[in-house]
This record gives C-alpha cells, sequence and structure tokens, in this order.
DNA sequence: AACGCCGCCTGATCGC
DNA sequence: TGCGATCAGGCGGCGT
C-alpha cells in the first residue's frame, strides 16, 4: 500500500525518466481514473505536452507540463496510485498490463503506463485533492505545535485522526500504526487527550518512521530484479512487467523489505520487539490497527 | 462542523 | 477442484 515513502521513492526514480519527454498520444482505457476531467480534455491537453518536472506532495504525484503552444499556462497533471495503482516506463513493445488505465505514448520507444486493479487512485487535471492536503511531515512548517493544533479539537482516536490527510498529508494505514507504537502512544487515545509530551514523541515518531522508510526504499531495488536500481540506468525488470525500466511495485507486507522493518504493522500475535508481549490487531474505522498493548497503554 | 458510514474495485485467501 | 464469502483499504460524498 503506497504510502508517503513509497510515493516518495517513485518520483525520485520516476522524475529523470519523465523529464523533457514529450507525449505522442494519450490512451485511456479506464476513465474513471480521471476523476471529474472529461476524457476528450484529458487527452487534448496532454497531446504533445512535454514534461517539465515531478514532485510530491502527500500521497500525490504531481506532474507538471509544457503545453505545445508556447504561450498557453503550463499544466498540472495529478496522480495518486490508492491502494494498488502503480506508474513505470514501458518498452513500446512490451505487453500491457491487464489493468492498464491511462497509457501515455512517449515518441516511439517508450510509453507511461498507469496501472491499477482497483482503480482507486487517479491521473487527472484536477486539483481538488491537493487543496484538501494538511502540512507536509517532513517539511520545516510541521512542527509539534502545528501537530497540536491538528489534535485539539478531536474526540477521535488518535489513530483514526493520523488517517486524516488534512491533519498531516501523507501517513496511510501502516505508518500511522507504525509512528504511535514508535511514540508509545495507545491508538484508542482520544486525539484532544494527548500531553505535550506525547504530541512531542508522535511527532518525532512519524517523521523519523517515514525518513527511515524513504531511505530503506531508496537504496533497495524497486524492479524486483535483485540487482540495486540506479536512477539514472535503464532497468530491466523479469516480473510482473516484463521489461520495465523502472518498476514500482506497492510494496506490501509480502515484500521482504517491508517485513523486515515493520515494527507492529501485520504482526498480530508477535512478540513486540521491545517489551516481547504479543502485538494486538484492532479494528478502527474498519481498518486495522496494529499495537502493543504493553508500551503504548491507553 | 465533526464524524460515521457507504461505495468504489479486484485479487488473494479461506472454508466447505 | 470449484466456488462463494470475506477481507484488504484511500478517499470522496453524503447524511446526521
Amino acid at each position: 500500500m503506497p504510502e508517503l515513502p513509497e510515493v516518495e521513492v517513485l518520483v525520485r526514480h520516476l522524475a529523470p525518466l519523465v523529464r523533457g519527454r514529450g507525449i505522442s498520444a494519450v490512451e485511456i482505457r479506464r476513465p474513471r481514473v480521471l476523476g471529474p476531467t472529461p476524457a476528450p480534455e484529458f487527452i487534448r491537453t496532454l497531446e504533445g505536452a512535454t514534461f517539465t518536472g515531478l514532485l510530491r506532495r502527500g500521497k500525490y504525484l504531481v506532474f507538471s507540463l509544457r503545453p505545445p503552444d508556447r504561450s498557453a499556462e503550463p499544466i498540472m497533471l495529478v496522480g495518486h496510485l490508492g491502494m494498488t495503482g502503480r506508474m513505470y516506463l514501458l518498452p513500446r513493445a512490451a505487453e500491457l498490463p491487464k489493468h492498464a488505465a491511462v497509457v501515455l505514448e512517449l515518441g516511439r520507444q517508450h510509453r507511461f503506463v498507469y496501472e491499477d486493479p482497483r482503480y482507486f487512485g487517479r491521473l487527472t487535471l484536477d486539483r481538488t485533492g491537493l487543496d484538501r492536503l494538511g502540512p507536509e511531515p517532513l517539511a520545516d512548517d510541521f512542527t509539534p505545535a502545528v501537530l497540536a493544533a491538528g489534535l485539539r479539537r478531536s474526540a477521535q482516536a488518535v489513530k483514526i485522526k493520523l488517517l486524516d490527510q488534512s491533519l498531516v498529508a501523507g501517513v496511510g494505514n501502516i505508518y500511522a500504526s507504525e509512528a504511535l507504537f514508535q511514540a508509545g502512544v495507545s491508538p484508542r487515545l482520544a486525539a484532544r487527550r494527548l500531553k505535550a509530551p506525547q504530541i512531542d514523541r508522535l511527532h518525532a515518531a512519524i517523521r523519523e518512521v517515514l525518513t527511515t522508510a524513504i531511505a530503506a526504499g531508496s537504496t533497495l531495488p524497486l524492479d524486483f530484479s535483485g540487482q540495486a536500481a540506479k536512477t539514472s540506468a535503464i532497468v530491466e525488470a523479469p516480473a510482473p512487467v516484463r521489461g520495465a525500466l523502472f518498476y514500482y511495485g506497492t510494496a506490501g507486507p509480502d515484500s521482504p523489505f517491508y517485513q523486515e522493518r515493520l515494527q507492529v504493522y501485520d504482526r498480530r500475535g508477535e512478540p513486540c520487539v521491545r517489551c516481547a508481549a504479543p502485538i494486538r490487531r484492532l479494528i478502527q474505522a474498519a481498518r486495522s490497527t496494529f499495537f502493543c498493548p504493553r508500551c503504548q497503554r491507553a
């Protein structure tokens, strides 16, 4: 499940591969992923445009493009991977995946592919998703005071609150559990009940967990080929998408580097790494929360 | 206004 | 072996 670190790693790898590339044709296989943008407008806007940049905001990918008409406004293309989305470049000759949602032809050699088996993600000209986002957790303006202000008025459990993208952008279900464990805060504690020291620890834990995950991801092979992926190199991916230049897999619990790194997520019944008490699973707002009942007392 | 809940989707897994 | 049920969950929209 892609959260901030996975999107950050993807953006770092993808940015140099798309920058400067022109879009010669646009194919929409699932109009649903365009959100409110009408398909004809999407095609008309992107055909002939050139990628100029790519950055991350929360879990969103924000592509900037230069339109063919130099006098026109720059284009902003907004991507979100949802639960199962992937974005990568594929050689022109390679077969498209079953759930390719949008394909951008980049000249004769390559295609930019956005695939998503569940179609929960988006690739759209609509920017409204960005407007709802809170502060970037790794930016300087995300301070303990900012976190405290966001938590102060809410009676919701802090775990649920952490999933609210307007509180802080980019924390998802996995890293919410991890950060709360790291901070020693119970996921069930009402947001407004956190004391200043707990808020300080949670603030630090959010940043620590995300930073560590990015560092791990950026040094690991993201093409599943067993070789280190180099951002400047063209890497062959054997599977599941043969021939992908760069392959981003939704690094779920089945991915080895994930399993080693996560301390509580999907570890129900396993001993806590700190105190050996069995990790518990709990359902909050229809989502799994994992925590140590001893290290994270209510 | 904050919050709970539903719908959107397919694939993996499990019980029979 | 096959098949239906269940689960996974980010997010927008809607109702209270």
